[in-house]
Formats: structure tokens, sequence, C-alpha cells
DNA sequence: CTGAAAGCGCTTACAG
DNA sequence: CTGAAAGCGCTTACAG
């Protein structure tokens, strides 16, 4: 391992003491221009950077922010969505200065001692929570302890990053009703422990009920946001499924196992519609209509409320995005020039 | 911010030293295990948790380490791989009580940097690169200051943890052509600086070649792995294809790509094969037949061997894994019972 | 505007 | 087997 540069050398060579260079590095104004200027220079000729420990264990503040994933998470993001958003936050996190730790936990207990390690241990200044369930207490917990804390979907009582799913959902659904003159949709949801997934199925249930629609349960069915739930779902949908109904899937990954089942079987592909835009669902056949967000965004807004919650603001007002639904051929559509 | 248990506290609980309490946690043998009982009794009823800063400054040691994607990678591992592969570094790194920083850099400058920060500035006791630019020189060079690394992919001189994409390529290739009869086969590569795209290319030409066929330089396309590539392709070899020609894909984003627009412009789909065995391969139409590695273990066995390489163990021999090809229906097999 | 000193919370020689 | 002391590399009162 390489010999270390540390600050003391830094000063040495610009000439002053630890203090100042210190200060010099944080660019404070009680240093004298010229100073900073000298000290800049030797830690760019000694190619200085600071310890991270030191400077952590000193400040009491640490310059890292962790990402968890909640064990029950496991595949509540379809990959692009949660690449998307990882996207956001480290690039964010780069513009912070701030080190971004992974934390997934593979079972509950696994959770509560990664979420202590990183509160308790301070690893990071705060931590980004991802998809996590509506039963889970810890978002809600950590941030009674005074920890910052921000929740990436619709969550009450903390600060989050929330999407309109619910406007999303209704607007997809509604496009099937008044553009189509469907009478029946049916709705595949994801886990409906999940923020997300509730907000998707009372969309839809909204824009049944505003078209004076009637909700057949038979036509509701509880996927996990996997291909394979999509197939089965296509299995269980299939014998309730009359000529002209739709069916609203709460992703595109479902929506595509859905579409390989039914022309595997030669059963009659209904119209149908997604959700997340998944970068395939374009080249699907027939392509799929769905519905979008700005994940990398989404990403982004994470880490600045997580940034200002650092820096010791309080009451950070909740933040949501807009869906926007992207018109494809599945719902029954014309082929677009554009895509 | 709750006020921080240290080891004081433990200590004075257990009515022992630091010295002892330390060693206690650490299971240091030279204390004696009542020592250790009642240390440990102490530690939990206070819940504490080591401030990772002090030890790390102390021990000089981090105890986490760095998965950094180049900036060159963007897009090349398919999102469910990458993804899988994060899942057994993840899960390898909580095993070894290593936290996990992600890494990854914007633009060239931001590498350098984001390097340096990890290396020089003390924050990860070894990283993990993920699909380096063969053109890339910063494993290599950090390798050379003695910094623990391990490169996911093959790359000579460094600790690494390959794939045998060449193997996986011939023997997809190979099934074109032995079971099918196929005498031309074209190839949408992936970016061709990076040795994953290198080595699918040599499995093509060494099948092609241990069959005496010929290789056509109109039939081959370098891609970038995402699904417009492979529309692209698509149209650009079209004027090119033969009744009874197939297409050797490098990944399955781009197959699918393909096949969207084949079908699109009502073009006959030729034989087809992908690469990945992307979870969405199986619902396609054509079901795509594909090759698949295991890629959650391929991020435990980085992890593997970067704690090793930690640990201070020299000549890691650089591991391989297997490659394995599904048949499915979209190189013209029949379709399987158990699909 | 500058610098000497203290101390963050650990771990590790070292002495007993 | 145990404990007093030193020190990792910073930042931050504090005094000048």
């Amino acid at each position: 391992m390489p010999e270390r540069v540390t600050l003391a050398d830094v000063a040495r060579l610009a000439g002053v003491s630890k203090t100042s260079a210190s200060m010099a590095l944080a660019d404070n104004h009680r240093v004298a221009e010229n100073t900073r200027v000298r000290v800049r220079k030797a830690a760019t000729e000694l190619g200085y950077v600071p310890h991270f420990a030191a400077s952590s264990l000193r400040s009491q503040r640490p310059d890292s922010i962790a990402v968890v994933m909640p064990h029950a998470t496991q595949h509540v993001f379809s990959h692009p969505v949660f690449i998307e958003m990882l996207e956001g936050i480290t690039a964010a996190a780069n513009d912070f200065d701030l080190a971004v730790i992974l934390s997934t936990a593979r079972s509950e207990s696994d959770e509560r001692s990664a979420y202590s390690r990183i509160t308790r241990g301070g690893r990071a200044a705060g931590v980004i929570v991802a998809a996590a369930s509506v039963r889970d207490s810890y978002p809600a917990e950590i941030h009674r302890m005074g920890y910052p804390v921000v929740v990436v979907g619709r969550a009450p009582g903390v600060a989050s990053i929330g999407i309109d799913d619910l406007g999303g959902a209704e607007a997809v659904t509604r496009h099937l009703i008044e553009v189509h003159g469907t009478k029946r949709i049916a709705h595949v949801s994801g886990p409906l422990d999940h923020q997300s997934s509730i907000d998707k199925r009372d969309g839809w249930i909204a824009a049944l009920r505003g078209a004076g629609l009637t909700i057949d349960p038979r036509l509701s069915f509880e996927g996990d946001y996997e291909e394979v739930s999509g197939a089965r779902a296509a299995a269980a949908l299939a014998p309730h499924l009359e000529d002209g109904d739709a069916v609203f899937f709460a992703n595109d990954q479902m929506a595509t196992g859905a579409l390989g089942v039914w022309r595997r079987d030669g059963i009659a592909i209904p119209r149908i519609v997604g959700y997340d835009d998944h970068p395939m669902s374009r080249y699907t056949s027939p392509p799929l209509t769905t519905v979008r967000a700005d994940m990398v965004r989404v990403g982004e807004m994470a880490v600045h409320q997580l940034a200002a919650l650092i820096e010791g603001e309080r009451d950070i007002a909740p933040l949501v995005f807009p869906t926007e639904v992207i018109v494809r051929e599945s719902c029954g559509c014309p082929p677009h020039v554009t895509d």
C-alpha cells in the first residue's frame, strides 16, 4: 500500500500550520486568499486526499449517505427503474461530495443490524430508503430518532419523494375507457403491501368509478412485479376475459410475461397496458402502452432532500413526481410514425 | 441525533478496561472467556455499535469495499445482469462484514477523482471494477500501486473473475450450425473495446472457422448492448440476410430490439440467438435461445477474491465462470414443455 | 489572519 | 489474563 500523504505534509510544503491548511482547504474565509492559494497548490502537488475516517471522526459527520433496500423489497422495482434511480442518486451524491453506501438486506435480522450499523455506527449522515413495505416501521423509527431519512415512494410522516402512481394509473385506465370504449378492465397489481402497488390499484378503481363502470373482483390479480407472475395472471384471467376487455398491468415485466403465455397458448390477446416504460416495451409485439416517471430525477431529488435534512433543515415538504402516459399499440391504438 | 454509546460505556458496564472490552468484542483469545461473555452482554444491553470511523482510523483498515463502474461502462451490463452481480456482491460483503460503496463515474475526470478518493482517501480496503474498457488503465495502475483490486470480466495481469464468454458464444453459434444446419450466421456485437464483446465475437468466429464456414464482413455489426442498437442492426443487416440465415446477438436486449423492428416492418424473422438470459427473453415471441452465467456467484466470488487480497494473499489465480446455452425457440428449435 | 492544543473513539504495542 | 498510554489524521474551539 502506498504511503499516505497527510495534512501535515501539505502544511509543511505550504509553510503554514495544519490549522491553516485545513481551513484553507475548506475554503474558510478567515484564511487569507494568498494562503488558500498556496495550500491548494501544495495539496495538488502532493496529490493530497483527506483521510475520510479522520475527518468523519473529528467532525462527527460522515461524508456518506446510505441507500437501503429493505429485504421485503427484492423485486419491487423493475430493474431498469431501480438502476435509473441509482444513477440519479450516485450522480447527485457526487455533486454533494457524498459517497454512496449500498445496503441490501437478505432478511429481517440482517436489516435490523444493517440499519443500526449505519445509524449508530456513524457510517452515513443519512439514509435513502427505496421501496419499503408500508408495514415497514424502520423509516419512521429512525426518523423519530432524529436521523435524516428520505423515502422513495409515497410515505406519510417522513420526508419522501413520491411518484404520482395514482394519477398515472388513472390516466392510463381512462385512456382505455375513453379512447377505446373499453367497459371491462382487469388489473394485475404488484404486491399490495407496497404503496406504489396500492396507488396504482386505487388509480384503476378511480378511473372505473369515474366512468360509472363496475369492478369485477374476478378481474383483479395480485402479482409480484416479476415476469412469471404476469404469466400466472394471464392464465388466471383468461377464463374471465371477454372480447373487447382490457388488462392494466402494474408493470411492463408482468405484461410481457402475460403476452408470452397468451401467445404460446394461442389465446387472443386483449388490449393491455403496462407501467414503467421498460426499455424493451417499445419492441414487444405489440409495443406496450405504458406510464413513465423520470426516475433519474427522483433519485437526484432524494439526495437533495437528504442533503437538506443533513444540513439541519426541518419540515421538508414531500415532493411528488408526475407520471406520463406513453401511448403505443398494445392498447389498441394504431402504430405511430415516431415509434 | 441520539447520543452515542461508546466502548468506554461498555467497558464501564462490564467492569473492565477499554482494552479488554475491545479485545473481548474482537473475540481475542487472550481475553478470559468469562470476560468476553460479560463484555458481549454489556454491549448488547447498551446496543453498542462501534464507531466505524474510529476503528478505520486506528486500525488503518477501512471495513468497506468499493464497486466502481467506470464512466465508459454505462450500459455494458444488461440491467438484470448488473443487478444480479450487485446482489452477489452485497450478500457476500455482508458475510465478510464489509460495507459496499457504490461509485459510478459520469466522466473521465470524475473517475480519476473517484478512484483516488477511494484509494488515497482510505475509504475502501479494496475495489471491484465492473466492466472496464480494455483501454482503461486504472485497474492495472492501482493494482501496481499495491492496492487490492478485482476486475469482473476477463482481464490479464489483475485478479479477475472472468466469464467464459468465448465458450458461450462458440457453443450457441455451433448450436445454430450443428443442430439447424445454418451456413451463414451474422453477429451483432457489443462495444468492441470491452473484453466481453471481444470474447463473444471471437467465439462466433471460432465456431464458424471450426465448421469451415466463411465470415462475411457484411454480416457483422457493432452495437452497444442497448435495445435501439439492436433495432439499428436489424435494419442494417436485413438487405444481406437470405433465407435460412441466422443472427447471433451479443445480448438479449439487442435481440429484442431487432425482433421489434423486423416484426414492425413485416420482415421475415431469421433464426436468432441472444446472450445473458434476460428475464423477459422467455416471454418474447419467439422465446429467445440464449446463454447464461451465474452472475450472483460471480459477484460473490469477486468479493471472496478481494477479501483474500485484503488479507494479504498474493497471486490469486484468475477464476473463469462457465456459461450455459439455454435452448428456446428463436433458433428454430421446437417449443419445450418445460418452458 | 494564524497557530498550538485538545480530542473525536477506537486499537494496539507494551508493561505487568 | 488485564490495563494505562499512545496515537491514527483530522477539525475546531481558543488565544493571540
